[in-house]
RNA sequence: GGGUGCUUAGCUCAGCGGUAGAGCGCCGCCCUUACAAGGCGAUGGUCGUAGGUUCGAUCCCUACAGCACCCA
């Protein structure tokens, strides 16, 4: 083995064996254990919050598969139509193109040249992180057989009266001319302003004074708001207003959706513009007035001076106006909430359009069949409410709850040409003919279409496939194999059924909405199963310091970057190649010359995964600090170098298992702390405490097997006792193969690595080799491997205390020797005062370790009564262990050392005695606590009365 | 406005009704034959504030403050 670890080199060589070997699939044995992948974006790339999603679900995959479950990570992509069809859209701009000049068919080709260009990046990038996922099943939601679950849902829900079509005011995205979802606009507070504008009401000296963040909307005003309890307006409720700039005429309503408070208490209402003014419109009757072209410029409803001009052009002409009639009473500088659509950051403007809706807000339809709010809304909130599907932290149940209660009718159709064609065709009468084809669709009429049809242009929102994930990847709606494009066979619903519902989705809680419900009713619906029986909502990746990780900021981290290492320079371009505001970019290179000045180094695949399991607790967010994935770089480090000590002790050939068990205390020991290591394994993974699972194995290598076991086993390995040595070597042996088994999941290159090192051919490992792989001619791998269970070492307590007491002695004596200075390379005499005879046994046993390992002479036992050179002690129970201070130690300072000790140990008595001294605290508290107390008030004067003994002795 | 979190060592975070912890950093001594990405040792916190419950509160409850995020 190399001296130390290098990540690069092991990593490099392992993937593509363990790919061949067919582990990744599913086994055929055992129970079902299936974890889907949320689907990236086709043609995105791998950024930290996937890098710590997939290792997540990468070390719960490889723990089953180990455990002996017949195992499955479904893989897959997604067509991301709106991100997708813009990227596409914004190379042909650089021709001085759009995608009209192409056409569709030509567009949609393009399209597909692209996803095959870049479809892979992501793809590969995760198996740099080691992601055990079954290729051989890889869907893209675009697949045939994708697609034609796509068309059988919208064409059953159309038919059972759940999906339909509507006029109705949805967000729209002027800049990409589509409908967007409202999960994909965010509401952003900018500075604005409010105008006070005033209306005079018809045939009256009187007016209104109207508060407006949106002037240029009140041409398509249709009515003024105030409530019905403000005395201020009650005359005018009922009359006319003379509505400026346009002449046209609008009714004063009374509705309690106005605050009396805010602003004059009168709002102008335009339903065509506006959610809550479309609520208010309806509920008046007030048919809602068209102001915009779908690209929010004023259309032909406004006076014709304003025809022609962008909305926001508008307004300025709209505010000039108003100031020249004397009617803009006020202008003040407001902050207002402005809805953003997330994919272009074009503002939302409220358009009423035709679209396709799913509805799951009624309860029944008017033929008396089930609205959606039955057939699908309530079965997604009672899936989580049973407890069936349980979140992970527990608290994310309610938000998801409370979100399906105040859920709205789910727009699905979107403008764009990249996606799934909505299976509906229109008659030259408007009549809608939904099915597989067009010749389906007629077939399945009740009508006679008349003359020709026309497909609907539109496809459907990237979630709605996203949606049918967990039974559509497995086959879903076909009854026998699925093939891909090249056809090898990716899925067979029949046999791959049982994968449903899979184990646990991991996630971030940012998708909720967007998919975790809608795959919830979907499946609920189709399949009458729950996808998943755990939701793991896996926390925020940010920077060290809490920051969101954001390209302008120049806080993002690539975790191929961390893995492979990047020099300072390439770091600079590569963060800086895509922003195009110089200011930013000036303040990005500034940053990272700051946090980076030598670049960042490489750290390995195996440390990357360690840090974020070693950071994922239940916390929301976690902050990234490379300095901790240095930390657990050196903790690959250790074990590497672990794994060398032990294979330079080990004999060639067979190593074989002592007869009667490990001859020595430490062996038994170190057994003992593997079994309980293990145990707490094994509960982490069920609670999904990954922080502490990894905690535990790290402490458990690094502060046992490596501080302890391996430093015990040298005087062992080289002392007298032939038996001693050869079992000694043997339980090297088996604690390192555990605990690289343990660690797989977590570190699964460097672990096979070693693993690898090892005697495998020898009746230890064959004893591991699970039954799925009785060939002993092909090459074991670990991952292939049992996973190591507590039952399968024994505890031995006995041995546990007297370690505990040998640890005891050699940190007091380490003390001494570092407190009093004395070098570390330098043999000093040891001496051993009191005690009882259990001490006696406990150091003869250790004699040899003890001398070895604290550097000392032969120990001594003083007789009592005996004289006492001076000297400085360490005390364990009633034994004195002393260093005598001639020539060594200064008379002073031991003295002072020794005072302080026991000031500290008279503190902790006084606290004992404070609480064993309070009757209700004796009568009220838990026997076991109680005698706690005594026993710890016991040790403590034990101890006190040593060191006293001691502090008198040297006078 | 509704909801959900968070506040513990210099930093990042665990923890928990009964002796306050880890990693990193800092300080001291050591290149001791697995590992200087290392070893040994030390320092460091009245657990956000104020009340309450309790024999006992960092932990449970209430209020408050500050900081995040989600929804409207």
């Amino acid at each position: 083995m190399e001296k130390s670890f290098e990540p690069a080199q092991i990593e490099s060589k392992w993937y593509e064996r363990w790919e061949a070997s067919g582990a990744f699939q599913p086994s055929g044995k055992g129970e079902p254990y299936c974890i889907l992948l949320p689907p990236p974006n086709v043609t995105g790339t791998l950024h930290m919050g996937h890098a710590f999603q997939q290792t997540v679900m990468d070390m719960l995959v490889r723990y089953h598969r180990m455990r002996g479950f017949n195992t499955l990570w479904q893989v897959g992509t997604d067509h991301a139509g709106i991100a997708t069809q813009k990227i596409v859209e914004n190379q042909l701009a650089v021709e001085e193109k759009t995608r009209h000049d192409l056409g569709r068919d030509a567009f949609i080709e393009r399209v597909w040249t692209w996803k095959e260009e870049s479809g892979s990046t992501i793809t590969n990038q995760m198996r740099r992180i080691g992601a055990a996922a079954d290729w051989s099943r890889e869907r893209f939601t675009m697949d045939e057989g994708l697609s034609a679950a796509v068309r059988k849902v919208f064409i059953d829900w159309y038919r059972a009266g759940l999906i339909y079509r509507g006029n109705r005011l949805v967000n729209w995205d002027p800049l990409l001319g589509t409908a967007v979802s409202d999960l994909e606009v965010n509401n952003v507070e900018r500075d604005g302003h409010m105008w006070s504008i005033r209306y005079p009401v018809a045939g009256s000296d009187e007016s209104l004074v109207v508060a407006t963040t949106r002037p240029e909307t009140m041409l398509g005003d249709v009515a003024v708001a105030v409530h019905p309890e403000d005395e201020r307006y009650a005359h005018l409720v009922g009359k006319t207003l003379r509505l400026p700039l346009t002449g046209r005429e609008i009714p004063v309503i009374a509705d309690d959706y106005v605050d009396k408070d805010f602003g004059t208490g009168c709002v102008k209402i335009t339903p065509a513009h506006d959610f809550n003014d479309y609520a208010i419109g309806q509920r008046h009757k007030l048919p809602p007035i068209t102001i915009f072209t779908l690209g929010a410029k004023v259309n032909d409803n406004a006076p014709e001076k304003y025809r022609g001009l962008d909305r926001y052009d508008a307004r300025k002409a709209v505010l000039v106006d108003l100031e020249a009639l004397g009617l803009l009473v006020e202008t003040k500088p407001h902050k207002l909430q402005v809805p953003v659509s997330q994919r272009s950051d074009a503002v939302i403007e409220p358009m009423l359009t035709d679209q396709w809706f799913v509805d799951l807000t009624s309860d029944v339809q008017t033929d008396g069949r089930p609205g959606g709010r039955k057939a699908i809304t309530e079965p997604a909130l009672d899936a989580v409410r049973s407890g069936e599907i349980k979140f992970v932290p527990e608290n994310w149940s309610t938000t998801y709850t409370q979100w399906l209660d105040n859920i709205q009718d789910w727009c699905i159709s979107r403008q764009l040409w990249w996606g799934h064609r909505i299976p509906a065709w229109y008659d030259e009468a408007g009549n809608i003919f939904v099915g597989e084809d067009e010749a389906d669709a007629r077939a399945s009429a009740s009508v006679a279409p008349v003359g020709t049809l026309r497909q609907d242009d539109d496809v459907l929102d990237t979630w709605f496939s996203s949606a049918l994930w967990p039974f559509s990847t497995l086959g879903w709606p076909a009854d026998g194999p699925v093939q891909n494009e090249r056809g090898e066979v990716v899925a067979n619903w029949e046999q791959d059924k049982i994968f449903l519902p899979s184990a646990v989705l991991v996630t971030g809680f940012d998708i909720i909405f967007f998919w975790v419900a809608r795959m919830v009713m979907a499946t609920k619906y189709f399949t009458g199963q729950i996808p998943f029986r755990e939701v793991y909502i896996n926390a925020i990746v940010r920077d060290a310091e809490g920051q969101k990780m954001s390209k302008s900021k120049g806080n993002t981290l690539d975790p191929l970057d961390l893995i492979d290492g990047i020099a300072l320079e390439p770091l600079v371009e590569k963060s800086t190649r895509s922003l195009l505001i110089p200011q930013v970019r000036a303040k990005v290179e500034k940053r990272i010359r700051k946090d980076y000045p030598d670049g960042i180094p490489a750290i390995g695949t195996d440390a990357l995964r360690f840090t974020f399991a070693a950071l994922a607790s239940y916390s929301r967010t976690i902050n990234f600090d490379i300095k901790r994935a240095e930390g657990y770089k050196a903790f690959c480090n250790k074990l590497w170098n672990a794994a060398r000590f032990v294979l330079m002790n080990l004999p060639e050939g067979e190593i074989a298992a002592p007869v009667d068990g490990p001859v020595t205390e430490a062996e038994r020991w170190i057994i003992t702390r593997l079994k309980y290591t293990l145990d707490y394994v094994e509960q982490h993974f069920v609670s999904y405490r990954f922080d502490q699972l990894a905690q535990a194995l790290y402490e458990f290598v690094w502060n046992e097997y490596c501080d302890w076991f391996l430093e015990l086993s040298k005087p062992a390995l080289n002392g007298d006792d032939a038996a001693a040595a050869a079992s000694t070597r043997h339980t090297l042996l088996v604690v390192l193969e555990s605990v690289l088994r343990a660690l797989h999941p977590v570190i699964p290159f460097i672990t096979e690595e070693i693993w690898r090192e090892l005697p495998v051919r020898s009746s230890l490992s064959a004893k591991n080799r699970p039954a799925s792989m009785p060939d002993s001619s092909k090459e074991p791998l670990i991952l292939e491997c049992n996973y190591p269970r507590p039952n399968d070492y024994v505890a031995d307590d006995t041995a546990t205390a007297e370690i505990e007491w040998f640890k005891a002695v050699l940190s007091g004596i380490r003390r001494i020797r570092s407190e009093m200075n004395i070098p570390p390379g330098k043999a000093i005499p040891l001496l051993l005062a009191d005690g009882d005879s259990g001490d006696r046994t406990r150091v003869a046993k250790f004699a040899t370790q003890i001398a070895f390992l604290a550097r000392t002479e032969a120990p001594q036992w003083i007789g009592a009564g005996a004289d006492e050179p001076a000297a400085a002690a360490a005390v364990v129970g009633t034994l004195r262990v002393l260093i005598p201070l001639a020539g060594l130690i200064d008379l002073a300072a031991e003295k002072a050392r020794l005072a302080k000790e026991i000031g500290r140990i008279e503190v902790e008595i006084k606290k004992c005695e404070g609480k064993l001294g309070n009757a209700s605290f004796v009568a009220n508290a838990p026997a076991e606590v109680v005698a706690q107390e005594r026993q710890r008030i016991n040790d403590w004067n034990t101890t006190l009365g040593a060191l006293r003994e001691q502090a008198q002795k040297l006078g």
